[in-house]
DNA sequence: AGCATATATATGGATAATCGAATATACAAT
DNA sequence: ATTGTATATTCGATTATCCATATATATGCT
């Protein structure tokens, strides 16, 4: 008869076929992975370095944060090299692929910052992040 | 340089014109408060009562968690007499909407049992709420 | 092998969220 | 005024979340 109401954030699992509503907007209440996840949306695919840059966080802060969007099911990751890139995962149900469709056209300004220093990262000479 | 990337939730705030999409995602993260917000949205208006007992919760619990809701900016609130009535928050930004209506078309199961006690309970003789 | 770069995880501490229980406030009716 | 019902808030304890630091793993290069 009585349930834990509190979902604690996915930590450790790696498949996640179900998309619990709560589980989702718990993924989204944080500013960083919020934030990240619209860059990726809007930037196809991104690594952790690139992240890193653009958001000017630590890289154990961002790879947390990356760790909780992937075991969410928001996210898909995909090693080349040394580099893991994260990109949409292309398996998300339609409504919430919507929902990211709404909030990333009515808040165009969360992502401004870390997409100007992404540009900027990719004029330089000698960029350390393909 | 270095900011604060946690939004702690609205505790006491009356007034709330801004609309930042991770504090609306923070107040959608937790169970009790998605499934209240969906049935608020779908039974136009409730009181406190009704919903406590539409989810077996205890008084305080739901007192507490409808106040993040409407200090969200989530819901409004009406007294009339000594019950205090939530409904949807008619100002809200199209696109909060747009969300709602996905997240409730789509994860309809959550406000199933809820929505039969509250069936049920207009049904019975001598109810304790209007 | 050994070293450098990229990414992931573990640990511990600070802050925040949540709950149950108790208490406070608001309104209505007697 | 007092009593009853509805709602809100406070308190203390428990648990969750987040971060920085340190460390581990994985890949590529020489």
């Amino acid at each position: 008869m009585d349930k834990k109401s509190t979902v604690p954030l996915p930590e450790t699992n790696e498949r996640s076929a179900e998309f619990s509503p709560v589980s989702l907007f718990r993924a989204l209440s944080d500013e960083l992975r919020l934030t990240t996840l619209l860059l990726i949306r809007r930037e196809k695919e991104l690594c952790v370095c690139e992240l890193t840059e653009a958001f000017e966080a630590s890289q154990p802060k961002v790879s947390r944060h990356l760790a909780i969007l992937r075991d969410s099911g928001l996210v898909a990751t995909e090693r080349r090299g040394q580099w893991v890139y994260y990109s949409i995962n292309p398996g998300l149900p339609i409504w919430v692929l919507r929902v990211l469709d709404e909030t990333a056209a009515h808040n165009q300004a969360l992502i401004f910052a870390p997409l100007a220093k992404l540009r900027a990262l990719a004029e330089r000479p000698a960029p350390r992040c393909p």
